[in-house]
DNA sequence: ATCAGCATGTAAGGCGTTACATGATTCA
DNA sequence: TGAATCATGTAACGCCTTACATGCTGAT
């Protein structure tokens, strides 16, 4: 496996609770995980491919029904072995780039309507994602049963914390602008 | 300046504050703006040099003290433009990483004490840094009055906003995972 | 017929990190 | 004298995004 390529993990994640093409990998990552990690058909599928040659996934044998290529791809021994490593490496990098910050940072160069409008642009944000994290969170409440879906759960736990926590600055920050 | 590239404006949002060296520059993103921004030396200088041929920044006379070269930059007129440029743009990109949420999403191939473990690290982490936050808040606290402050400081209860929602986040997901 | 969604892949280019190369100054 | 800090810069390399190229299937 590459070096440092998280895309990589993502991957074997994904492949490690069932079977996904390239498509249906780019779907999971653009719904359930989209708040906390990104990924484009770019980096998909080349990865998949230097996987695949590394032994770490290998394609499944799959019922085409005439239509065009469909690759399934399956987590082999040694793909489950590196997620493994990975989960139990102690190292985990929270690489954090919050250009709203940068320009509340930088903000005093300008009048202070600029940095108000810039608060409220990413409350607007914040509010949305917060109703579609509160949505996926109320459907996991129906299977927390299954142990795979505590799992899923605490990184909604998360989202909705950290973005509750946005909104409660954005209150703070508009009031120390506007006195 | 080059089309994407957010360094750049950094760079623009420092220096409208002080004229500085690119060495100066480097200190300044390790230590106010770090936990939302990073930058190394391969970046910053190249960055610096194509600014000057844009005619964003130039080069300040310097009292050369017989030492090794020092080259103390300023920002123009034309780099003082596209910095609030910037900050009247209504886009912004948050591009957060957790690779923590990673392995908490796939955390169920692994026995839970991986998981466990994985959210003590990151508590240890977030309580070292958290502690720098309400450092910082207390220094800004005394020089407050000065406009240029407020907008350091909103950055900084920013920080300690949503670490302390992650510490929140670390005790309810320990109840979930070990119950 | 045509458009959205399914499906795979490549190419160009941008951005960034790490490591390296170089050398002065200051302090123990 | 040696280490730490100040100071600038380049080279190699890796990773990712965007845009493009291609074509099927099913619904309207």
């Amino acid at each position: 496996m590459a070096k440092d390529r998280k895309i990589d993990l993502v991957i074997l994640g994904l492949l490690s609770h069932e079977d996904l093409t390239g498509y249906d990998i780019k779907k999971q990552i653009d719904s359930a995980i989209s708040f906390f990690w990104k990924g484009s058909f770019g980096s998909i599928y080349p990865a998949l491919g230097e996987m695949e040659k590394g032994g770490l996934v290998k394609r499944r044998k799959s019922g085409n029904t005439g239509g065009r290529e469909k690759i399934i791809y399956q987590i082999t021994k040694t793909g489950m072995d590196t997620l493994k490593t990975w989960l139990n490496d102690e190292k985990a990098t929270n690489d954090l780039k919050y250009e709203t910050l940068l320009k509340m940072y930088f903000g005093g160069v300008e009048d202070r309507n600029v940095t108000i409008r810039n608060i409220e642009i990413f409350e607007k944000q914040v509010r949305e994602d917060l109703k579609l994290l509160k949505f996926y969170k109320e459907n996991l409440e129906k299977v927390l049963d299954q142990e795979t879906h505590v799992h899923y759960y605490l990184t909604v736990l998360f989202g909705i914390e950290t973005y509750e926590a946005y909104l409660r600055w954005c209150k703070k920050a508009m009031k120390m602008i506007l006195q």
